[in-house]
DNA sequence: TTTGTTATGTTATTTTATAACGTTGCAAAG
DNA sequence: CTTTGCAACGTTATAAAATAACATAACAAA
């Protein structure tokens, strides 16, 4: 949180309260939440809850690493590393549904990166998202 | 088509009409396609057009290998590689939106997996997509 | 012929996301 | 000042994606 307002003053970018508030939601809850539940949450704070009020937050705070998407859930997570965010990929517990962020080492996993190159794409973004299970979980269901 | 009629065949699996005439859509089309527009696609060849008949279609098909879904994107296409496919990754041009399909080498891209292994996280599939632009839409947009 | 299984057909609903349009607040240019 | 521009907000409506639930059909095995 102190690392995004930092952030965000430095880079003249505007923390308005509900912008605010989404990422404390999100940082709150340690998994990933979808639109409308964080809309709920909003609607108890008394801030006004229509979709468009979560998306436009999420589409800030994920435009400027904040918060980052989980396409494979359609749900989202504050960034653990706001200051230096790069690359980031996910490990997503399919038992309790946390996510610990990671950040990929390459461009790609080999193999794409070289497949990538072997057919002239040129990769712009990746989205590295890995189900599984996590220390605590391993062994169950 | 083929080699997944063979599939089928040596597993048991029933390629029926709508199946097989949803895969045949996707291999038409060599971009990815949402549900509905194959649901609209379906109603032109006179087949029942509700949401669930593409669903249950897609599911099948994505089961078996026979097709992905691409979780950017909340959509579908046929697989490159339907004998065999492994570990697939994608590539995505967002300019003309065609996707190349291609097999990741390792389990993960390094960094990933190691942040996996130093957690104690047993990764059991993953997706990786990556967008940029395919080797004929480079420099455009 | 009954039973179980797999696939289908259909209605309705849920969940996720965006379009569109008017308003507000505020800072910089005139 | 005041007006012009812009970014954010509030609201209504709708689109797009996915699934729940339940009835039917087709067919093979007991």
């Amino acid at each position: 949180m102190a690392a995004t307002e930092a952030t965000c003053a430095a880079q003249g970018l505007q923390l308005t309260a509900t912008r605010r508030r989404v990422l404390e939601i999100l940082l709150e809850e340690h998994r990933p939440c979808g639109a409308y539940g964080i809309l709920e949450r909003l609607r108890e704070f008394g801030h006004p809850s229509q979709p468009p009020v979560a998306y436009r937050a999420l589409e800030f705070l994920t435009t400027h690493g904040f918060a980052h998407k989980i396409a494979s859930l359609n749900a989202y997570v504050a960034c653990a590393n706001p200051a230096g965010c790069e690359r980031p990929a996910f490990l997503i517990c399919t038992n309790c549904e946390k996510v610990a962020e990671t950040a990929a080492v390459t461009s790609a996993a080999p193999g794409v990166a070289d497949a990538a190159r072997s057919i002239g794409f040129a990769i712009k973004q990746e989205v590295v998202e890995a189900q599984g299970q996590c220390s605590s979980c391993v062994g169950n269901t």
